[in-house]
RNA sequence: CGGGGUGUGGCGCAGUCUGGUUAGCGUGCUUGCUUUGGGAGCAAGAUGUCGGAGGUUCGAAUCCUCUCACCCCGACCA
């Protein structure tokens, strides 16, 4: 492709819109232009890069025995309110009405719809497993899109499904998917990392993530790995052992409320008990599904919404705003605690809490604290369970190492979904032993818009992007110097001609820029080999290379380019 | 949804507090000449519903009301 044959709008400053480093190079390297919130055009760069990978994506996916399908953008109501998702997924779902006044709902994935076709088509286990995908645009409706194609209301996924009859044949169906997705991360240049994960608003059972690890801000989700073992889970989900018990007393010491002046934050409030914070118990109110829950973790920690949703059972979990918490506990925001609520509502109180004697907490009352508190003596938990953030520097779960953290970028996902949608759905089939039975279920999902931008996380440097080569928009750009100069005009087009007839993606920078603006935009979009044409080099006969992703120049013997710049691919990631 | 912020040529911004020529600056764009190994120089030029609607005023980018869009933050304070 000839730049000037193609569309590049590079910027020159960074656009305002933009946070990230990656969704700055999108838009300044001329890959995407935004049209509202979270919905974006793919100029000709990016459609290039989407191509590369979906094509990485069928590859395997075919590999592994999965077939392509398209399913409908367009779904009715109807089959979204069978599963019940149209109630608990109802606020990410884009809704809409046709002419008839009728329900539709624009999809933001499939299970739905795959689950609708297998269970009007396959009746007996002789026509398992099988495993449907689709490569596709999704819609949700996220409460914040953001950071460009990260979060977008509008994106495209590959997502698929299977169906097996029985828990070994699962198992091998979900391997299949682990392992290509591994695959595909590999080929695109991508080192990811398998975490466990929540099942969230998708059901099932099991869940795992694929990660990107990056050390830059774009990394929103923080996965938990043990120093020795592959434990691995993102936070939500992460536990721990508790092997580091607190200090604490040996024998209960009768309650008692202290006064504690203008000390509402834990800090002020240990400083002024002269306590470690960990002896402060805190009293959170959150709203489960509208109704109001207590729950008790140590002040050290951090409650863990996610394990609170599943400990209550409940579908929505939000922290309760000041006129609740006010209401249930009669005293104002600061001071709740587990004695004397003014309302009754379930307390759930973390594992660790049990372990302390003598603690504190608010005593429902302004400014007051109570010391001296004891569970069970003083007060009954509804349930006890595990509800805060594992810690770094606790122990793994699984063994002897230490916890610790990392920032990643969920770029594909795995779920085991059991019998959850085809129960709802009514999807069976016969059993050998004649039996009606419901599908097993997976489902499995890759970001193909948002890997690229994870990618752009992980590789840029000051100047630009440093794309691995197998997502690359081109292998090769040819910059020659100076192409108003015939000797650089025509060594740069044998040079192209040369290399697109052997098969080498090339993009040939033929504007007549000055160098300096040609470089520039060379390093801004990233294309991980520069063939350079100036005087310099041509006058020995020579071809000027520069690895994008080191930086690193050498130079080629122009009549040896196309197997030195293929040797040299074949050397970069 | 709550909180904060921003809307001014393609992009980045100033001007708004304290209303007053023809709304500026940088960059980009067009044309010409020169230049040509890391975002060139000179010259000439084009490009604005100042997000929108309404209001106050002799006069509004600027003040008031409403509204729309976009960006950021969101629960250790319980």
């Amino acid at each position: 492709m000839r730049w000037s044959k193609t569309y590049i709008p590079t910027l020159r400053e960074v656009p305002s819109e933009a946070e990230l480093i990656s969704h700055q190079l999108l838009l300044r390297a001329g890959f995407i232009r935004k049209l509202a919130a979270g919905v974006y055009i793919y100029l000709p760069l990016m459609q290039r890069v989407i191509k590369k990978f979906s094509d990485i994506v069928r590859d395997e996916m075919d590999k592994s025995g999965a077939l392509e399908i398209t399913m409908p953008v367009l779904h009715p109501a109807e089959i979204w309110q069978e599963s019940n998702r149209y109630e608990t997924a109802g606020k990410e779902l884009m809704k809409l009405k046709d002419r008839h006044q009728h329900d539709l709902v624009l999809g933001p994935t499939h299970e739905e719809i795959v689950t609708f076709l297998l269970r009007g088509e396959l009746r007996s286990y002789k026509q398992l497993p099988i495993n449907l995908y689709q490569i596709q645009v999704k819609f949700r409706d996220e409460i914040r899109p953001r950071f460009g194609l990260m979060r977008g209301r509008e994106f495209i996924m590959k997502d698929a499904y299977t169906f097996d009859a029985d828990d070994e044949s699962f198992a091998i169906a979900y391997k299949k998917m682990v392992d290509a997705y591994f695959a595909i991360f590999k080929k695109a240049g991508l080192d990811t990392k398998k975490v466990e994960s929540d099942t969230g608003a998708m059901g099932g059972k099991a869940a795992h993530e694929f990660m990107l690890i990056v050390d830059t801000a774009g990394g929103e989700e923080v996965i938990l790995f043990c120093d020795k073992c592959d434990y691995a889970a993102n936070v939500e989900k992460a536990t721990f052992r508790e092997t580091n018990l607190p200090e604490t007393d040996s024998e209960m010491k009768a309650t008692e409320d202290v006064a504690t002046p203008n000390a509402g934050t834990i800090e002020e409030v240990t400083d002024f008990l002269k306590i470690k914070a960990h002896r402060l118990v805190k009293t959170l109110i959150y709203l489960a599904d509208g109704k109001p829950v207590a729950a008790m973790v140590r002040g050290d920690r951090e409650l863990n919404m996610t394990k609170l949703t599943n400990q209550v059972g409940a579908v929505e979990l939000e922290l309760a705003p000041a006129e609740v918490v006010e209401e249930v506990t009669g005293c104002p925001v600061g001071y709740a605690g587990p004695i004397g609520m003014a309302q009754e509502i379930p307390l759930i109180v973390d594992n660790e809490v049990t372990r302390i004697k003598n603690f504190v907490v608010g005593a429902n009352k302004n400014e007051v604290h109570t010391i001296n508190v004891n569970l069970d003596r003083d007060f009954k938990a509804t349930k006890i369970g595990d509800i805060i953030n594992a810690p770094v520097g606790e122990q793994c779960p699984n063994c002897d190492g230490i916890l610790h953290a990392k920032k990643g970028i969920e770029v594909g996902n795995t779920f085991m979904l059991g019998t959850k949608y085809s129960e709802s759905l009514n999807a069976t089939f016969t059993d050998t032993d004649g039996n009606e039975k419901p599908f097993l279920m997976g489902s499995y999902g890759i970001g193909i818009t948002r890997t690229p931008q994870a990618a752009i996380e992980r590789f840029h440097d000051e100047k630009g992007i440093q794309w691995p080569k197998n997502i690359a928009p081109f292998l090769v750009e040819i910059i020659p110097l100076n192409y108003a100069k015939d000797e650089h005009k025509e060594a740069a087009e044998r040079l192209y001609n040369e290399l697109t007839s052997n098969g080498i993606d090339c993009l040939l920078d033929d504007r007549t820029e000055r160098a300096g603006v040609k470089f520039n935009d060379a390093d801004l979009i990233g294309v991980p080999i520069q063939l350079i044409i100036g005087d310099k080099s041509l006058q020995q006969g020579k071809i000027e290379v520069k690895n994008r992703q080191t930086g690193e120049k050498s130079l080629f013997d122009i009549n040896n380019m196309t197997e030195e710049v293929t040797k040299l691919l074949g050397q970069i990631n």
